[in-house]
DNA sequence: CTGAAAGCGCTTACAG
DNA sequence: CTGAAAGCGCTTACAG
């Protein structure tokens, strides 16, 4: 009574072993494929396997050490979409994995502090490690990422990273493509919102934009480039000194959309009609865009697609301890959402 | 060698209770607050679980059948910034606690319907469920909560409800104090754009603001209350409809953050002041309430927390089957942030 | 090829 | 108020 009704019918591999006539080991090794048992032996283990419907308890795995049961994430304590969607995303896929998630928010994301936050986690009993901008990009410049003995994923970085297994998107392919879009709506004076430099996938999208440009022949001008930090309030700031601007911009292509959020809304209160007389874009796709009038042309990045995915691979590699070197890099796609700003 | 390294530097409950020079029950018994320990023991084993980072172990928490696996959220298929934040804070606490999440989203808030969703999920194995408005209502409305074998847990009700555990805030009271401070800061001419007659919050909420009108000796015009339907763009459409009155109203109160984001931009494209003309008030203090500008007044509900302690009632209450019966009401304070906005 | 033993980290009765 | 003992279900060395 004092224990849950679940476990009473559950079906243990005691069980499974008394009616096997064999031990619990045996039984274990038949269903881990050890490939160490008989095959007699492993036929009738099998047969009772399946007669009374065993299912391991996940539990019990973890706790002898053979399943992964925690997973840390450290990101940027910043008030940013991106950064919550990204955090909401990878709790959802955690919880649905049933991964125990230890999550810490730092300001510090010098090598050292990372690495030392990084090091508290794996005491916390951390097994793998999720990173974000700007960490990631922190973590592989301490060069301590094996010292670690866990592996570590960053999510949205601009390129591969040295013994860190990376889920990105191609910043640069996406800033390019966007900014492409507005060249082909016919806009000529595009100016750009950029994003913090320490941020890798920001100089990526930067980059993207210039070359864009580049190609169709239009000046890159350093007037209508303003360095911004993600905020809502440097994309307004810095669409006031755009739009002050004796000749006006006719784009403005921002790196998040907390930023363009911030251009939107300047355009309004200085009365310059989006997108008849200013196109505006973001970047994320993330709730905001929907949120402001008119609703935002941005780029989609498939932010729960990349949580799960980096999750599985994390886990994985974290089953297999000779395996933590062999990094990957994991590239999904994006998408250009063409809505009304542009 | 065999066991992955991480295990040997990991904190147990082994080490806290060493350290701090206790049995390791003790330690067991503060963490889980079980109140049978004396105040002197319970600070210093407190400190030590502090100073080594303890975490406990869920995999073995579970293996002891004293620890609940999963749990069912069920939530409107709607995008709302409420509703997301309360997801991302659900998934957030149960990845924390480690317990799995299983997330349903449906259309049909019907009492049926619900019932059979409930169901499903417990068929899933959820051992405990949660819900937000307008499922609490129609699961309560069911009266089937007793039957569905597993304790119920609600958020953001506007009451208590029959067989289910209620965790809130008081939004009749939010709701007089939003409109005290329009008051109290000169508006007279106050408009209510108020959400959905099918979730009870929205209703409290209107109730707390003709209250505090009546306090005031200021008359509830019918003509200035509006039904929402708590999205941007129904924010946007009533106050277009408010501002274009011939005699218009100083100060507009929102039934949540979303429609004030909405009547915001309905302002700002007519070119009406705020707060100088006009006042506009949100709820939930989501995040858009600070990726506006003015920034939002609005009224803060503690939804992080909301989430941990309705998960952690819910928890418990399974972890005692005789005890599904007793619900509770919980009623966490709110505050009200006085932005930009009035 | 198969098994007896120990242990993973925690909690629950049960003693003192 | 605090602790010694047993056990949850499984796997990993280590023997035979």
């Amino acid at each position: 009574m004092g224990r849950p009704r679940q476990y009473n019918d559950r079906v243990t591999i005691q069980a499974v072993a008394e009616r096997a006539g064999v031990s619990t080991m045996t039984v274990s090794n038949v269903f881990n494929r050890k490939g160490k048992v008989g095959a007699p032996t492993r036929t009738r283990v099998l047969a009772v396997i399946e007669e009374l419907g065993y299912v391991p308890n996940l539990a019990a795995r973890r706790l002898t050490g053979s399943a992964v049961a925690r997973v840390g994430l450290i990101h940027a304590d910043r008030d940013s979409m991106f950064i919550n969607a990204t955090i909401a995303a990878v709790s959802i896929a955690a919880a649905e994995m049933g991964l125990q998630l230890l999550i810490r928010a730092s300001q510090d994301a010098s090598p050292d502090a990372t690495k030392a936050l990084a090091s508290g986690l794996v005491r916390s009993g951390a097994q793998a490690l999720l990173l974000i901008p700007p960490f990631a990009e922190a973590m592989a410049a301490s060069s301590a990422t094996m010292d670690l003995g866990v592996p570590v994923a960053a999510l949205s970085t601009a390129s591969a990273l040295a013994d860190i297994t990376t889920i990105r998107i191609d910043n640069y392919a996406a800033a390019r493509a966007i900014t492409n879009h507005l060249v082909e709506a016919g806009r000529r004076r595009i100016a750009v919102v950029a994003g913090p430099a320490t941020h890798s996938d920001s100089l990526a999208r930067l980059d993207g934009h210039r070359s864009a440009l580049r190609d169709h022949g239009l000046l890159f001008e350093p007037d209508l480039c303003i360095a911004g930090d993600f905020t809502f309030l440097s994309g307004l700031e810095a669409a006031e000194r755009l739009l002050a601007l004796p000749d006006r911009p006719d784009a403005i292509v921002a790196a998040n959309d907390d930023m363009a959020a911030g251009i939107l809304w300047t355009a309004h209160r200085r009365g310059v009609r989006v997108p008849a007389e200013l196109a505006v874009t973001g970047f994320d796709d993330t709730l905001i865009a929907t949120r402001v009038w008119p609703s935002l042309t941005t780029v989609h990045q498939p932010i729960r697609e990349m949580a799960s995915r980096a999750l599985e691979l994390v886990v994985q590699a974290a089953r297999d301890p000779e395996d933590y070197g062999s990094a990957r890099d994991l590239v999904l796609p994006f998408s250009v959402i063409e809505r009304g700003s542009s």
